[in-house]
DNA sequence: CTGCTTCCGTACGCCTGCGTACAGACCGTC
DNA sequence: GACGGTCTGTACGCAGGCGTACGGAAGCAG
């Protein structure tokens, strides 16, 4: 039986839904193995598939004067990438990275449309969940302005192994780096602040948070906002 | 004959509608006076009324660590405030202040379920709406991280010119400060400097574009990649 | 074991923006 | 036409981040 078979699959919104409409639309999922670099969207690009994240994680990128990019949005098994879709867009404003390897189940965009056409249940998750995308990339905006690269860099951390469900992760200060907008050095110099201090273990790409509540407490309160956001603390 | 009545208002949601459409809903649209300075929104507050800009202009504000703020969106005659409403949620996310004083037509959030629900011309234009925002709030989240404050000073002045069609306008350092994210201070170093350059003249509040070409080559490229997005130069 | 590539640490001068403070300029009001 | 409030200009030291450059360490391939 494969994965996007299976009724109740790890990813929130298709969980969300009635055992038989999931099955109506399962079969026209198809799961994917996404890596670490790979990108879904590149910006302005037809949108081919949506996904949805079981285990893996994707970041939402802008970039302007080329070169320069920012991390404005993450999507992990709470969510979809492909919302312009659910907007009936075809295209995506912004570039698709996937940040944390692992597997999502994959659809055509125009399946995606006809399914979407004539499933309530997953219309009104979708809604949701586009709101607190918006709600997401704007207190992001706000973070990215205002806190230090520090701050930032622990909020990231901790987002990253939520949606992850690990505390060790692959990935480089170079990437980092492009995620919160700061240069390579930058990130260096952040996370050898936070390993001098035994709050996380760093060597060559291996990430390994080893004190989490010292993370949450060099993080901004951005942090708790976005996370209270996705809890549905409020509707 | 009141402002609602007219088929074709200036507002450009609206006015995509078939007049015989546009004249049903018309009957649940008040025209309302806004003036600068005036809170449509408080974040997590209930949403009682949707707003269709005809002249006037309306800020959309994150806020982080009380008292820090930074302008993520900008609502003209293009659009609509109360983009939560279009998605099935009852509270905004961000403060809605308006930043330039004018008319807007307004409609209780209940009677906006209700038209949307079956009025499909609307349903279409606030979906494209409910992207473009999306877009413009990603595009000015990575201007607000990488761009000084008088290139951003720039694209501000002209996204507010654009909007309220006007090339004079009210505004303090103040309130400038609150838009962009920075100091008051450094609102009027970079006022200054444009004043000496003959580009703009300021005086207590009260602005005047002089000279818009030397105000665009001082914006960063993220004004125009913003223009086009709303422009439609692509879908 | 050697050499190459990737990744990380450190250093230097520079610039922008921050926090704070204070003074002048304009405006409405009494 | 004096007064109080609002708005704008300037100043100062400070901190964070930038651009750039270089050296070292870890891992991989032959």
């Amino acid at each position: 039986m494969p994965a996007a078979k299976r009724p109740s699959p790890a990813n929130h919104l298709l969980a969300a839904m009635r055992p038989q409409a999931y099955r109506s639309m399962a079969a026209t999922l198809t799961p994917v193995e996404l890596v670490y670099g790979e990108v879904l969207y590149e910006p302005l690009e037809k949108l081919r598939f949506v996904y949805f994240p079981l285990n893996c994680l994707v970041s939402l990128l802008t970039s302007v004067d080329k070169g320069r990019t920012l991390e404005v949005g993450m999507v992990g098994n709470e969510g979809m990438i492909g919302i312009p879709t659910v907007l009936g867009i075809g295209i995506s404003p912004v570039r698709a990275l996937v940040q944390g390897s692992g597997t999502a189940l994959r659809m055509t965009a125009a399946y995606f449309r006809a399914e979407f056409a004539t499933n309530a249940a997953l219309r009104r998750a979708l809604f949701r969940y586009t709101h607190l995308l918006m709600a997401q990339i704007s207190q992001t905006a706000a973070c990215n302005r205002f806190h230090n690269s520090e701050a930032r860099l622990a909020r990231w951390l901790l987002m990253t192994s939520d949606r992850l469900q690990v505390n060790k992760f692959r990935l480089t200060h170079e990437f980092l780096a492009h995620m919160l907008g700061i240069r390579r050095v930058g990130v260096t110099k952040a996370a050898s602040h936070l390993e001098r201090k035994n709050v996380i273990d760093y060597s060559r790409g291996n990430i390994n948070i080893l004190d989490r509540q010292s993370l949450e407490a060099t993080a901004c309160t951005c942090y708790r906002t976005i996370k209270n956001l996705q809890d549905g603390t409020h509707s």
